[in-house]
RNA sequence: GGUGGGUUGGCCGAGAGGCGAGGCAACGGACUGCAAAUCCGUGUACACGGGUUCAAAUCCCGUACCCACCUCCA
């Protein structure tokens, strides 16, 4: 059984073959830091995370880059309109982006560049460029530095256009530019209206990194000149990706073999950068449901299905998930529990101590099919709490090992230390101090249930609920779980 | 205009020629003092119109509607 991939180039499933057996370079254009992320922004970082998951678990040593655009127009003009440096809001929202991504479990990378320090290495691949007849610095003194798009015949194979029926560029003054389509690789600094912290030296005189750029550059740098794998949101297929293609590849650098491009979650059937709305935004959305629930949300739909976001699908994730985490307590409650369930070491992946369901690894070697694979998590949880009434057997010990090891590789799993909401040593304490208040109350209880005296039973239950706290019985006891938030 | 994608049951969301993915909700049953949880069962869903085929949600042709990208949006 091989991983196969829809590749955007060949608009097709393919084999994945790694250029180099046993590892796998992967790339993904990640954000540019100018605003708080959403919803929408958090799902390419999951969908890519579970992409490293699984090549990490089929044995594959993954090396894994998700850059952060820290300069653009987009955030000069957000800097001067709050009256901040650049730099500053950029830093700020990158730390708000970590914070978001570490709230959903998604795995640091491997290393994460800038764009603002990868200065030389762009003028370097700039410079190649025009030496080979493919760029050319602007005729009307800009500083500006273009590719140029006629001099590549291969133009547009990325996204299946031809040159003349696109639009021309507007990011730029077309008076310099040899043709309208041709893209800024080096933009010169523009004294009037752009702080001189926002401009690096250059052959071509003071300026900034144009977009694309910095993809090509980095991912040269830390890839090498041909890696495997190039991801990103389905919007930067053009004309990002496609831009980078052709700088890399006129550069002389294969680039990318795979293509891999994630679909939107949209909100009132638009994308969500257009519908704005602070309750989008990801710490608003974690009022509402854990980072282990928006993730599952996430993860429950295919990476390349558009999502129609809404609260009350949330919820339903959020409710779904919990059978899961039940069945997990539950099991834990009669001594099989994730200390008795070793996996891996790093829960980074790398192959499970326990073979997962065939139609597990099937589902997820057919291009990630996350659906098809947390519907075998739900045959098995199934299966498991059948086996659950016959008390702790090897067959029950199998079905949680399988489970935790499919939601291992989905970032899902409960007991991930990484998870924020997981619990440090203060929150052990603190159960450890309700469970003995809760279990006297249930002591009480069982007296009055042994005597029949139901109203009794009952009203302790109900006491105990009023702190937010649920009395379930068990064939092996009552079991008292905190209740939703 | 060019390019890519979508329309599935009350809801979410898979699948891609034949056997009803899965979840949520609902209903019935088992278990339970009652609950909860769990298990078992219950649905003639594939935008519309044609066609191909023994067989179409799935392939072909056409129509409608929706979305995205076309130079700094995940």
């Amino acid at each position: 059984m091989t991983l196969r991939l829809y590749d955007t180039a060949t608009r097709e499933v393919r084999d994945f073959v790694p250029l180099e057996e046993g590892k796998a370079g992967v790339y993904v254009c990640g954000l540019t830091v100018q605003s708080e992320p959403h919803v929408g922004h958090v799902r390419s970082a999951v969908n890519f995370d579970v992409l490293r998951r699984w090549l990490a678990h089929q044995g594959y040593a993954v090396t894994f880059i998700r850059n952060v655009t820290d300069i653009d127009d987009k955030i000069l003009t957000k800097s001067e309109e709050q009256g901040r440096p650049w730099f500053n809001l950029a830093y700020d929202m990158h730390r708000e982006l970590d914070k978001a991504l570490a709230s959903i479990n998604v795995l640091p990378p491997t290393y994460e560049p800038g764009a603002t320090g990868h200065v030389p290495e762009m003028v370097e691949l700039i410079t190649t460029l025009i030496g080979r007849g493919h760029a050319y610095p602007a005729e009307d003194g800009s500083g500006d530095v273009y590719f140029d798009v006629r001099s590549w015949p291969a133009y547009g194979e990325l996204t299946n256009q031809g040159v003349d029926d696109m639009a021309p560029a507007e990011d730029a003054d077309p008076r310099g530019k040899r043709d309208p389509r041709d893209f800024a690789l080096w933009k010169g600094w523009k004294k009037e209206s752009e702080p001189e912290t926002a401009a690096w030296p250059s052959p071509w005189g003071p300026g900034r990194p144009g977009w694309h750029i910095e993809c090509s550059a980095m991912a040269g740098k830390y890839l090498g000149k041909a890696f495997d794998i190039h991801g990103g949101g389905v919007d930067l297929r053009f004309p990002h990706h496609e831009n980078e293609q052709a700088q890399s590849r006129a550069a002389g650098y294969p680039f990318a073999s795979y293509w891999m491009h994630n679909a939107w979650i949209t909100t009132a059937g638009e994308k969500m950068s257009k519908s704005l709305g602070n309750s989008l935004l990801i710490p608003e959305v974690l009022k509402r449901v854990r980072g282990i629930e928006l993730r599952f949300y996430i993860v429950a739909a295919h990476y390349r299905s558009h999502v129609e976001f809404s609260f009350e699908a949330l919820d339903e994730a959020a409710a779904g998930f919990r059978r899961i985490e039940n069945f997990l307590d539950r099991a834990a409650a009669i001594g099989i529990g994730r200390d008795e369930v070793p996996t891996t070491p790093s829960r980074v992946g790398g192959p499970a101590d326990v073979p997962l369901p065939d139609a597990f690894v099937a589902a997820m070697d057919d291009d990630l099919g996350t659906p098809a694979a947390v519907a075998v998590v739900y045959d098995t949880v199934r299966e498991g709490n059948k086996l659950l009434a016959g008390g702790p057997t090897a067959e029950l010990t199998t079905a949680v090992r399988q489970v935790f090891g499919m939601l291992e590789v989905l970032g899902l799993d409960p007991t991930d230390p990484a998870w924020p909401d997981a619990g440090g040593g203060a929150d052990i304490r603190l159960t450890d101090a309700v469970d003995v208040l809760v279990q006297g109350l249930l002591e009480e209880r069982a007296e009055a249930r042994a005597a029949k005296d139901w109203a009794r039973a009952d009203r302790i239950r109900d006491q105990i609920k009023a702190a937010g706290i649920e009395v379930e019985d068990t064939p092996s006891g009552p079991v008292w779980t905190l209740g939703e938030k």
